[in-house]
DNA sequence: GGGTGGCACTCACGGAGAGCCAGTGCTAAC
DNA sequence: GTTAGCACTGGCTCTCCGTGAGTGCCACCC
């Protein structure tokens, strides 16, 4: 625990570099902020934070800029996060009050609304089907060989999928297929619809092999943890706008990573699952060392009680990481209601 | 027409600013590319290229590099489209040889090829829908207010979009809806489903009102000529190993424009509409100014004789079109093929 | 003893100048 | 028409200051 003066100074050096991206001197501080002492008794409160490790020195004789334990001890004890911008609240009321249907629809849209108010790079990572209900399958025979794989769940997502059928299927046969998984699996949490569950059935409808083998590989690449991800980034180029990436290589390995939809949605999964509010992970935090400049703000949205998906932003350790957490606490509030409105 | 020395000049200054990026002199062409004269020759010759307006020099004392329309006649008059790369053939073979049922896996995976194999950035649209036929449209009532429209083309596409009841419809009324438009539109192409042909309908159907509009609405939104566009980027990292694009504000400008879906996909409709090669777009001769020391590859793939998609590479103006145009045509008749086998 | 003013020191940054060199344009000779 | 020779150009790199922001330390003061 540092010393309210100690503690003054540290957040003058945050909140200036974040500010201004240059490292901050003493006299700036004694100047800016009003702390009431001389830069020279600053300059020892930094020579001891320094040594404490919240903060650095890029050389011996420019200011200082804060450590990741100094942005740590910032955002955990020292940051506020003011209300938001009447213009973005505005702009957000506005997103969300227009009745978007598509659910791929809303999370672009989602992601577009985060990366324009923050100025940063955002990630959605769309409702998983896997968190969802299984509601009802239904087959839309196409031709003699062939049929359409409909697919709902009870939150509102409907998937679909060409399926080949065994050549001697009647449409009948199609339909009792159809009715038989409806019946076992109505109303089972997706994700408990384990191979195993899937096999019970599966034993009982030997005789369509192919075609249930097909449905349940379909089931099974949708449903299973590495289902397929709805992940949508907006604003990847604000980066450039930040200072810290005008040098190309740094650039270049950082947006390689950002088109890893894997690793982006993994950054995501480090939210603290039962925390209500945005988790922050900073520099070397992260684990991935082409990310080492940068920090993520990450969180959940919900369905009920059941988490289904998460929301990031991704920017330069020396973001504003007060108003980016106002922000995200605002829009996964919207989101979540939004979503709701998919149910039945 | 440029004599056969001239021509052999200019090939030998594409194909050597292609490769290395620097202004090319005299004395390079002479020792690299055995044209049998002098560099002095070769400078009389260059100078000669140049006030024809074939060449550039960006200043007195370097060499001289292609302009747009040196690049222009480059590949109208000189370059060769070699083999495809062995390696690079294989992998194409071996995408598509896989059965991808998704038409959403099969644009990505495509794109992903193409920016592969060629080092550059691809872009792919995907099959468009309004150059389908109609087939069948479902409704699956979710509760007593909503239901999913499902909307199956002859090409393989299925879309869906929950949409709204009238509260008094019945499940036999909703069947006798689908059944009506189904018998209305089947087989039509789905371009020329025009608010007027729907309209048409629509009077017969008067009593179904508020579903029947969400039913045009949704059918609409999907046909238009500005119908939602599946496109996908690919490799869009692979614009920062060029080193023209070194300074970030150039970068930001271009990346800004790849950002923007519609932009990227005017590209591509510059395609020429008859020629099955592949179109070239150099330099200025793209409307976009951000894009001026860029070139556009782009074609189109077709199932039938319908053109139903196109795809294009986002590289420098200094990229080696023969090899890219190599490569495009290979994929683009695989493309074609694969798409061929969502048909019914 | 904590706070402050003063002072010498450090180091990144930017501009000026020198040398280098690839490449040109021109001229004269073949 | 081709070529060799030569003076000239202009960007690039390196080095060398000068400048200024900022530090660390010391002595002094309340």
């Amino acid at each position: 625990m540092l010393d309210e003066r100690k503690s003054r100074v540290l957040q003058a050096i945050v909140e200036d570099y974040v500010a201004t991206a240059e490292p901050v001197g003493s006299r700036t501080i004694a100047r800016k902020y009003s702390l009431g002492v001389s830069p020279a008794t600053i300059r020892n409160e930094m020579a001891d934070l320094e040594e404490m490790g919240y903060l650095e020195q890029p050389h011996t004789s420019a200011g200082r800029i804060p450590s990741d334990l100094g942005y740590r001890y910032y955002v955990d004890c020292l940051m506020e996060t003011p209300e938001v911008d009447p213009a973005d609240a505005e702009l957000i009321r506005r997103t969300f009050e227009r009745k978007i249907r598509e659910v791929d629809v809303l999370i672009r849209e989602t992601a577009r609304l985060l990366s324009e108010t923050t100025h940063l790079t955002a990630v959605v990572v769309g409702p998983q089907l896997s968190k969802a209900h299984f509601r009802e399958l239904r087959f839309i025979p196409l031709d003699d060989r062939r049929a359409v794989l409909i697919y709902i769940t009870d939150s509102g997502f409907v998937e679909n999928h060409v399926v080949e059928l065994p050549v001697e299927i009647t449409m009948l046969e199609l339909e009792r297929v159809a009715e038989i998984l409806n019946q076992q699996l109505r109303g089972q949490p997706v994700e408990s619809l384990s191979r195993t569950a899937l096999r019970i059935v599966q034993d009982e409808l030997k005789r369509y092999g192919a075609l249930l083998e097909q449905t349940l590989e379909f089931l099974k690449e949708n449903l299973e943890p590495g289902e397929k991800r709805r992940l949508y980034l907006g604003g990847t180029t604000n980066i450039l706008n930040q200072p810290e990436f005008r040098n190309v290589d740094k650039l270049r390995s950082l947006l390689s990573v950002l088109e890893n939809d894997e690793l982006v949605a993994e950054l995501l999964e480090a939210t603290e699952p039962d925390s209500d509010k945005p988790t922050i992970q900073i520099g070397e935090e992260i684990k991935i060392r082409e990310m080492a400049d940068c920090s993520v703000v990450s969180a959940y949205y919900t369905l009920g009680n059941e988490v289904i998906g998460r929301v990031g932003i991704i920017g330069p350790k020396r973001m504003e990481y007060g108003r980016v957490v106002g922000i995200m606490e605002a829009v996964t509030r919207q989101l979540a209601l939004a979503t709701s409105r998919y149910r039945f």
